[in-house]
DNA sequence: TTTAATGCATCAAGAATCTATGTATTTTTT
DNA sequence: AAAAAATACATAGATTCTTGATGCATTAAA
């Protein structure tokens, strides 16, 4: 197993939660964010982190407010409306699921032996 | 999202874990014990189960015992050492992963405000 | 008797991430 | 001043995993 494999289906979520919490950001410094809050133990990689936000762009989750720095361009991300309540639902699903597997991994499960 | 995406990256491990648990299982079986574990919130699928058997078989890290039920036949499963140790690694990883991420989707983490 | 449950299995499709690659600017180090 | 590292966007192909659908067959329950 690769550490990798085990944040599939999470990083939507990431995202709109620090959306959330921030208010808006770009996307190397959610990759940045997301490495300091981890501790360097999640590092997304841009193959993965672009098309996840022009997803959430597409699904009208996210819009991009485009900032000109001199020559280049920085995509500043914001939560619209309906991102606020999938951030919600998406968050509460995660929680409850991560209870779940943490009860069925930890050491001394043993509940139908 | 889905629920089900977020199975991805611990069916392996859940796997490994309820074999070194249970001494050995065959696929219905184990897709059970998960229902009933995760009190029916995670159910594996059969075209997710039996590629990860075949691949954890493949890889060596279980092995399968035969047992004829009349015409019908079983497979129970059983770890190797290699499994074990297997299991072992993946369940730490996994267990941090979770800590992390847990610590990231926390309601009140706001941790660089 | 017919439906549900048990038990194995595979295949095509879809979804998500990774590696690799590309372009370009800005900051830091040598 | 030059080189290296960091910043910042992006895409394409390959890989991996799960799903839905399907198939076969036996046994238990309605």
């Amino acid at each position: 197993m690769k550490h990798s494999e085990l944040i599939k289906g999470t990083l939507s979520t990431l995202i709109l939660k620090l959306l959330e919490d921030k208010g808006k950001m770009y996307g190397y410094e959610i990759a940045q964010e997301i490495k300091e809050q981890s501790s360097g133990k999640i590092q997304i990689k841009e193959g993965s982190l672009y098309p996840a936000l022009h997803k959430l762009e597409a699904d009208g989750h996210v819009w991009a407010e485009e900032v000109f720095l001199g020559k280049r361009i920085r995509r500043y991300y914001h939560l619209t409306q309906k991102g606020k309540t999938q951030s919600t639902a998406d968050l509460n699903e995660l929680r409850q699921f991560l209870s779940t597997i943490s009860s069925m991994v930890s050491p001394q499960n043993m509940l139908t032996s």
